[in-house]
DNA sequence: TCCATTTCTTAACCAAAGTCAATGAAATTT
DNA sequence: AAATTTCATTGACTTTGGTTAAGAAATGGA
């Protein structure tokens, strides 16, 4: 199976010929197996994805339950927040499905860059694209009520509610799983 | 009354004679009342702010009141999420206080850029701060209750409950004043 | 297929936030 | 200083989520 990245990267910058060429030669494809840890808490990160297929999510424990942040699926870029550092992460990074993603590592990125400085636009691009996403959801969130957060999602990525456990969409929410259960069925009444 | 700007930027990366020359030709001043709107729903952004002194609070309206998405203060950037784009925003800007800036505009900037291109490195440094910040935050705020919230924020910015009124940092909190009123007086008896 | 484990639902009870309405306090304006 | 407006608190009541515990449904492995 082959996938067409640089058509989905066209939707951050346009390609020109010459991040085409860039692309094919810094673009590295792993796949990986549904629930791999591809990072533990305590340990440190090396790599950066760009999902091609699959869904990777990001959590960390707290007072011994997973605390979902973040569910990251096609065409999306998981960035450690300990990416690169030589701090240890905080979080977990599992694969919920069978996953194929680009892996970028910083040793690579910094080669590409003084390679092809237009990859360092592209990068910038993405990061504020990922910023403004950031500041939209997170407004979004406080000012809904766990009901019309559990709404929005099934609106804008009712994907994920198919192909993710429920206890771990509750937890991404910001609610237990008994409450998520409930408002579906309050949800399923009208 | 002058600020030490390349102290607080010293902090984002390391000030260079370079860096210290380009910032003092680029670097704008202006001052604003309290109350005064910087952006309005609706308006075009053309400037961001470095806050010197004062605040700046972000917020847009629902059903008819106001959402407090953001409360900035010294040492804090505030880059809309129009800025610079022909978009309208969808949020006021508003000067919680009498409040003194650095002001950037597109064209200053890429000027900037193309003149010293060590202002990059700082912006893109700030940049990956303002990430990191927003995946935290947003974290801690789904998995708090409100009243961990309101304990949390008096920690982390204990500040801002003196200097902004208690209904903008009720809806900061994603509650209604009278919830805040009463978690507050929860607090209290401890 | 059957068993074991994991995940989801339901119920009863409690605590906390939303709503609506009234009152009090503080800040602004005149 | 008085009047007005804005802001904060309080109370009664409703709604919703958390907690605990039990059982049903789905999943995965042997």
């Amino acid at each position: 199976m082959d996938y067409d990245i640089l058509e989905i990267l066209g939707k951050y910058v346009p390609i020109t010929p010459e991040l085409e060429a860039a692309l094919n030669e810094s673009v590295f494809i792993k796949s990986f197996k549904k629930g791999t840890i591809l990072l533990k808490e305590g340990g440190f990160s090396n790599e950066c994805y760009f999902i091609l297929k699959g869904c990777i999510r990001s959590y960390y424990l707290k007072d011994g339950d997973e605390k979902t942040t973040e569910f990251y699926t096609e065409e999306q870029v998981v960035s450690p927040l300990t990416y690169g550092k030589n701090t240890p992460s905080e979080h977990f990074l599992e694969c919920v499905e069978d996953t194929v993603a680009c892996v970028g590592t910083p040793e690579l990125e910094s080669e590409m860059y003084q390679k092809y400085p237009v990859l360092e636009s592209l990068n910038r691009a993405m990061g504020e694209v990922i910023i403004a996403n950031y500041q939209e959801s997170f407004a979004d969130f406080k000012m809904a009520t766990p009901t019309e957060r559990y709404l929005n999602l099934l609106k804008t990525r009712s994907d994920l509610i198919q192909r993710v456990p429920q206890y771990q969409i509750a937890s991404y929410l910001g609610i237990k799983p008994e409450s998520l259960s409930r408002i579906r069925k309050r949800a399923m009444s009208k």
